[in-house]
DNA sequence: CCGGAAAAGGTGTATATGCTCGCATTTAGG
DNA sequence: CCTAAATGCGAGCATATACACCTTTTCCGG
């Protein structure tokens, strides 16, 4: 059975000539594309240590904030809750991070384990590589810019400071 | 049962304090963070529409290029062959593009539809309205100086033109 | 014409993300 | 003390994204 409803060559449409075809460049579709690109050197880097970047970044957040509730740590990523929760079954699969209850019996603390802590060192090195490729290949100055820029693109986040609720 | 196998507050590891927990900021998880924020943006604005933002940037790339075969829209889009395949999947079941054999047996062209079309004149003002709130609280300078970042970013991905195969 | 390499796609599997809805706990009022 | 609102989460569902592996077609050399 096929995918699709796979039909002989019958002009669905006109081909281009569309209002809205052209208009200039769409911010975020731009962002979104240029994310996959770095997304895969970084992942292709890192790969040999195990992790995807997505994991890495989670343990680092982790590593530099100590154990974290859930709905804190998915604020702080501008992450979904629920997303952050999924995200971090992997990881607590592999032993990497630990979830446990809070004072708070509402709440869950996140913390990273031994093994996320070794996870981490492990992965260090690799991570280092694809982040000096870019440094390399863009040059620091356009990277200062270039996070510049993406910080002031997180400030308009739905929900971001600055924003009666 | 609980998602995660929760124990009682026994301290996984030392709190902060780690290697890598610090180093400077990692351009693909800013990347990446950003991309959230941006995204939740846009979407919120399209969502009247009936679209999310990665299905519009796919319906204007199609009307932008006409009937495209699969594997070449995904490399104009830098994505993953298959994920373009399923990204397509909800925009068939909703007759939005179509999707034909090519004259070459093994290929398939994917080309907007009549209502490819009008989802697309229908979401473009919602877009617009995303792309200028973006230009207004950034300023068309450095959305310039972003989108060309971008590109260069872009061109950082693995197998991008500039790399003996 | 044949056989194998190359090209185009699909499927299965896994992670990444976000929404809606429902459950449990805590807290604010009265 | 009891109840309603607020808070913190998880589950189900749907899309987004990529990798490994398999099938079908072409293409090419001999």
């Amino acid at each position: 059975m096929d995918r699709f409803h796979v039909t002989m060559p019958s002009r669905a449409a006109s081909p281009a000539a569309s209002p809205g075809a052209s208009s200039p460049a769409c911010a975020c579709g731009r962002l979104r594309r240029a994310t996959r690109a770095l997304t895969q050197l970084y992942d292709d880097a890192i790969a040999p240590a195990g992790l995807h970047l997505t994991q890495f970044s989670l343990l680092r957040t982790l590593a530099l904030r100590g154990p974290t509730r859930i709905t804190e740590l998915a604020a702080v990523a501008l992450l979904d809750r629920t997303a952050l929760s999924r995200n971090l079954d992997p990881l607590v699969a592999r032993g990497l991070v630990t979830v446990v209850a809070g004072k708070d019996a509402r709440t869950r603390e996140v913390a990273l384990s031994r093994a996320g802590h070794a996870a981490i060192r492990a992965a260090l090195p690799h991570w280092k590589r694809a982040q000096a490729e870019v440094v390399r290949r863009l040059g620091a100055p356009k990277l200062d810019t270039l996070i510049a820029l993406l910080g002031e693109i997180e400030s308009l986040h739905p929900g971001a400071p600055g924003r009666a609720a």
